[in-house]
DNA sequence: TTCCACATCACCCATATGGGTGATATTTGA
DNA sequence: TCAAATATCACCCATATGGGTGATGTGGAA
């Protein structure tokens, strides 16, 4: 029995990810844990084959921080960075830090043991597509790496000023983005985007058939 | 082991529901259902003495319209309608409907446990004030029941104008509850109160100390 | 090399939005 | 009964937003 140490400060998600790691065959649920902080020093304190570790974007030390960290003393844990839809836009920064795998953690219990196990046996499982907010009822679109940024932050609530001085552009280039994902998408204006963002209305791109050469 | 039929469309809260039913030792897994159309038959089928019903915006019959259908097929049958915060507003129907008791699905596991538990002993739990936004980090405002319709639709991403189209009064009225809203709220803007309120950044009032007459 | 996707920014314009004041009914509770 | 809360609507104004066109530079793929 693989020992999984959950790092996740949503009540939700992580209560949701424990029944899942609970009911499996093959993993036990070693610990779960709200702090990527306290992650570092559980991989210490007891054996540990594989963490499921959220982005955690609250805290001094973010999730890929601690993961980067655990990569280093402990090269032959496992790490899967999980993500919500809302959150996307850490894929490079996940791989910089070493981790194994990086997925979405809002999707089937099938999904998600299937990325455990690959992973397990030396898989690396990253999306090669970011994910797609979903249109009314069909179609969809891709976003650029620049539209993810933007969206990220329209999700948060900020006006394009706000976008702006954040991403260190002009007002003018914000529109264009915005401009450019709101035809994608199909949403009517940057509000309704954020709320269909939020309430994960998402196509997440399937699990990669081949193994990554990484 | 008293029997409990859960519907329930969306699948987080339908499996946290779930799990609560499972662990208690009063309470067993008749059923659990995504259609409120189907609720009705199931309870026709098989015993069933208490049904957690989401108020299930989708679908022609919705939850509170299966929930009148059972009770009047099946008076024994206990009701309790969960809602999540985004869908406030919906106390009216469900007493009408002939619901036992009317609460909210995202709470811990030991609320909805009282709450189911008083129910089944004939207790009949109704929320005596509505859910206030969150600000930043204090202070709190309720909303009046007019402030809420107008709330719901804010989160559902309409403009002033649909608003006042749905509402059938003048878009200046709309303007007048949203500001308000604003104000006790402190949010910025509609946009980020609308993200808020999806995002469940709701306090929900403590549950009623003594029995209701109702 | 040539083309295309992408990021950047500017300008124009119509509408949406937020903030404010103020007015008039109606309802509710003390 | 009388005051407070609520719902309704109007008007003004500054800014935000969405849609469009067009222009420039860059980097990668064919």
């Amino acid at each position: 029995m693989k020992q999984v140490l959950i790092v996740e400060d949503q009540r939700m998600p992580r209560e949701n990810m424990e029944r899942i790691i609970s009911d499996s065959t093959s993993y036990e649920l070693a610990a779960s844990i709200s702090s990527a902080e306290l992650a570092v020093i559980k991989c210490q304190r007891q054996h540990i084959d594989l963490v499921l570790m959220d982005v955690c974007t609250t805290g001094s030390k973010d999730g890929i921080d601690a993961a980067a960290e655990i990569k280093k003393q402990f090269p032959n844990i496992k790490i899967i960075i999980v993500t919500s839809m809302v959150e996307v836009g850490y894929l490079d920064r996940a791989k910089a830090a070493g981790a194994d795998s990086f997925w979405y953690k809002d999707v089937s219990r099938e999904t998600l043991i299937d990325v455990i196990d690959r992973t397990m046996s030396g898989e690396h499982i990253f999306p090669d597509k970011s994910p797609v907010v979903q249109l009314g009822n069909a179609s969809s679109a891709e976003f650029t790496a620049k539209e993810i940024e933007v969206l990220r932050l329209v999700c948060d609530g900020l006006e394009y000023g706000e976008i702006a001085k954040e991403l260190e552009c002009s007002v003018n280039t914000v529109k264009t983005h915005i401009s450019h994902i709101l035809q994608k998408t199909g949403y009517a204006n940057k509000t309704r985007l954020a709320i269909a963002v939020t309430n994960k209305k998402f196509i997440i791109p399937s699990l990669p058939e081949d193994k990554e050469t990484y």
